[in-house]
DNA sequence: TCGTCATTTCGTTGAATGACAATATGATGG
DNA sequence: CCATCATATTGTCATTCAACGAAATGACGA
């Protein structure tokens, strides 16, 4: 039951704080686990699940879900190719989400 | 199988990924609690730990530990004042923590 | 179609986190 | 000093999270 373009834009929570999109994005990369994902990611490198799987000594089922949470947090994007789905950084992601929370800094600080 | 053994890595601030006190950073704003904190203390705002704790509806123990891993977090300082202590949001480690996450997302976007 | 490979989902277990009550620490006034 | 107020720490429990193995889903070639 996944939706490939969940678009819930839900701008409205205002003086509450950061958008859920944010929220997201800082709680994937606030896992140690997750960081050292990324860091496989560096210089635009598109890797599959084996490979993250491989790589970081985790299993593949552990991969994808942590992969999944990723994407979730608009950090990586995904791209199907055959049986294999290989991810990459999502950059519009990242930075809409940095942009947010500059913003969202600019008001306590 | 092959050995997972993933340690001896991570070193710096290099591409291999974020320091430990961005890493605190990100895992101290991931909290949906510690958010709801954070909009506190939006323009410059200083409460003390009772305050914080009444406002949000958590115990004063609770606060305080919380405030203390946002403190560890660099996202809020403290300051005493007699008995009471005052928080406020930490500008300097704030954008120090930015700083590196942009830079850091630099190296895979 | 059938089998196989890569990924995802399911079900479970142990560790980490969040929250509270109770207690300890520290600071000020009498 | 001693009492008191504000904060920090401790102990405990419930919830959440990370990780795995096993099974289901989806895609391609024979």
């Amino acid at each position: 039951m996944d939706q490939p373009t969940p678009r819930a834009e839900t701008r409205g929570t205002g003086q509450s704080g950061l958008g859920p999109d944010t929220q997201e994005f800082l709680k994937a990369l606030g896992s140690p686990t997750r960081q050292r994902i990324m860091a496989l990611f560096a210089q635009g490198a598109e890797l599959s699940v084996g490979e993250v799987a491989e790589r970081t000594g985790i299993s593949q089922a552990t991969a994808s879900q942590q992969l999944t949470l990723l994407r979730r947090g608009r950090v990586v994007t995904s791209r199907r190719d055959g049986k294999t789905v290989y991810y990459r950084a999502d950059r519009d992601g990242t930075l809409a989400a940095l942009a947010e929370l500059q913003a969202y800094l600019m008001t306590c600080c």
